[in-house]
DNA sequence: GAACTGACCAAAATAACAAATCGGTCAGTT
DNA sequence: AACTGACCGATTTGTTATTTTGGTCAGTTC
């Protein structure tokens, strides 16, 4: 059950090509044709491994989702405290341009074209983060490490805050280094901002 | 120097007239030829007030920044902590749905048809909401009240909680009612969510 | 004669139509 | 059997004709 020694993995180049024009052009912009030249690879074969179009997108998107939620998970350790860890998968999270590569251009596509299928795929990878901070947050809670709490909208205005101390600071702001935004996360969400 | 006893004060009906059609409506889709219908006037005497729409949309927004403000030093008490007049002026002003219908149609519409101008409105009532909280967050933090932070910052991130509690919250939850979005507010902001 | 009006105009938005592009297929090649 | 790219209908884009809108101002009203 070796994997078979294949003169190229077409399903693969056809994965990366089109991964990598999602990310640089967005979902309207990327063509068939396009994902096949760069693939080096005819339209047709792009067909027998995706049905269509927005088949082969999902299958980007859920890639990129299984892989933050491993990256995340190689990340937490059980006997560890929550905030801690809920800082060093932010802290690793912040590495990864690739990821948010796609999703940024995802979100300026919805904003200046409105494309369904890219507000689909963002709306799914919001779940799914919301979702997976959400079961962390009730863990927590039932250890009894955070006070009682609803966890999916803990989790919701969780990522909230940290896209707005990432992505939309710079209209307000200069954007914040890597420190700043694990710091006023701390500040904001653990210790809370009165003196006490 | 009492207010002229005119039969009518034609511009004021205007600015009536023009603020309930751009609740209504929104900015492209109220016409001059409408406000002047609804205002009962001629459409010449509008421009014998306001230079232009630009300029009348502009009288709407500062006035609504100005009633906000108002109610805001209304409410608010110099001797009463911070996080009291935090949470009262949030009180009432979840109850003006006047405001709100204003906002939420502009927002709607930068969404569904990205209108300039009702996108730069939005931002003007951003930039004058963040600039008043933070003028409040920095008397408390210089009072010792609350920590040291970067006040615009975070009177940038309070908002953006407090739309994600009372706008967004729907997409992933029932909306929520006015206690707990208080709640939610007060434990977020104020005592942190680590147990000690 | 100051305040006000609404027919009028240029400019901008919309609708109607023609041309180009794209997702998806499949007969043919390797 | 695996793969290709010319081909097709559907959608998008570019273009032109029509309508609507912001703004003006000669004329009416009081």
């Amino acid at each position: 059950m070796a994997p078979e020694r294949k003169p190229v993995d077409r399903r693969k180049q056809v994965l990366e090509a089109s991964a990598r024009s999602f990310a640089t052009f967005g979902y309207k912009a990327t063509t068939m044709d396009q994902v096949a030249k760069i693939a080096g690879v005819g339209k047709g074969t792009i067909y027998t491994f995706f049905a269509n179009k927005e088949e082969l997108f999902g299958e980007i998107m859920s890639g990129m989702i299984r892989e933050l939620k491993e990256l995340a998970d190689r990340t937490v350790r059980p006997e560890v405290p929550f905030v801690d860890n809920l800082m060093e998968v932010l802290h690793r999270l912040l590495d990864y341009r690739e990821q948010h590569a796609l999703a940024a251009k995802l979100s300026q596509e919805v904003r200046d074209l409105g494309t369904p299928m890219a507000k689909e795929g963002l709306e799914t990878l919001e779940r799914a983060v919301v979702a997976y901070i959400a079961r962390h947050v009730k863990d927590a809670m039932d250890r009894g490490e955070i006070k009682p709490c609803d966890p999916n909208l803990t989790a919701y205005i969780m990522l909230k805050t940290y896209l707005a101390l990432t992505a939309e600071s710079r209209h307000l702001h200069r954007p914040l280094s890597k420190e700043e935004v694990l710091d006023y996360f701390r500040t904001y969400w653990m210790e809370g901002l009165a003196v006490r």
